[in-house]
DNA sequence: TTACCAGATTAGAATTATTCTAATCTAAAT
DNA sequence: ATTTAGATTAGAATAATTCTAATCTGGTAA
């Protein structure tokens, strides 16, 4: 907490108490939260927290460098507390999102025809699957 | 556009005007159009077209492995009139998307955890660059 | 310690993509 | 020609995110 503290004294960054909420529950977290999973957490402790402050700030701390924005769920935005390149997997069922810190960058060679046209600058992959507890579901069903 | 008829018909879908010139709007298309890319050019034949009839369609489609739905875009979905398996380059500057046909598929192994965890049904790579048009403007900035 | 102000917070409105609703219409089977 | 399952429509509803403009405050420097 104290490291928190001083990390992002260090780099400019307006230290409020809303913001260290936000900042004490993405520390160490390895899910993938969305803005209201974010907001919720916030609410406990300051009631009064805007879903501004929560996107402003994610905003702020995307720019950093420090989380990242996953593009993964058509529905809403996730953010990766994790700002190591990593991939992610998706359950097709309730959306669950688990991480993959394989490194397939050696095998992620570019075609020529793209790099004519592109200046690559990263990539990553979206693996989708059913997660056991959905793949249990759907058998009930069947 | 005869083949065209045919191949849906047979599925059982009704084939209206207006799904003809969505289907007519897709066939061959190689782009990456969003809702409303395909909602502005079918209202240039049928005026009085909604929204709702476009979703629908695609939606269709997509339940019939007719298109793709493409998470690239985290402001909007786009539709891939090419449903056969293949990856994308989106260029940071401006969303322009790019088809990737390589194969990569025989590097992508999951690792235990993840297969003792998921069942794999499938994956995409989001390529990230900045095309031709971008760095120019990027260097005029400069 | 205090005064200051750039930047943060807030409530609520605005925007935007997408989905829903319920009335009407129509393709195509009979 | 009749029938009807499914398609279309206008418009409302929903939901995620962004914007606005008034107010507040952390951190700096006198
Ligand atoms: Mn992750
Ligand atoms: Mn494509
Ligand atoms: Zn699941
Ligand atoms: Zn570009």
């Amino acid at each position: 907490m104290k490291e928190l503290i001083a990390k992002y004294r260090e780099k400019g960054f307006k230290l409020t108490p809303q913001r260290l909420a936000i900042l004490k529950f993405l520390d160490g977290n390895t899910g993938h939260p969305t803005a209201e999973d974010i907001y919720n957490s916030i609410k406990k402790i300051y009631p009064t927290v805007s879903f501004a402050t929560v996107y402003n700030t994610l905003q702020t701390l995307g720019d950093k460098g420090e989380i990242l924005e996953i593009t993964i769920d058509p529905q809403k935005k996730h953010y990766d507390p994790n700002p190591n390149p990593h991939h992610h997997i998706i359950c097709l069922g309730c959306n669950k999102i688990g991480d993959i810190f394989e490194d397939y960058s050696e095998a992620l060679r570019l075609p020529n025809r793209i790099v004519e046209e592109f200046k690559p600058v990263g990539n990553h992959i979206n693996f989708y699957g059913i997660c056991r507890e959905c793949q249990k579901k759907q058998k009930r069903r069947n």
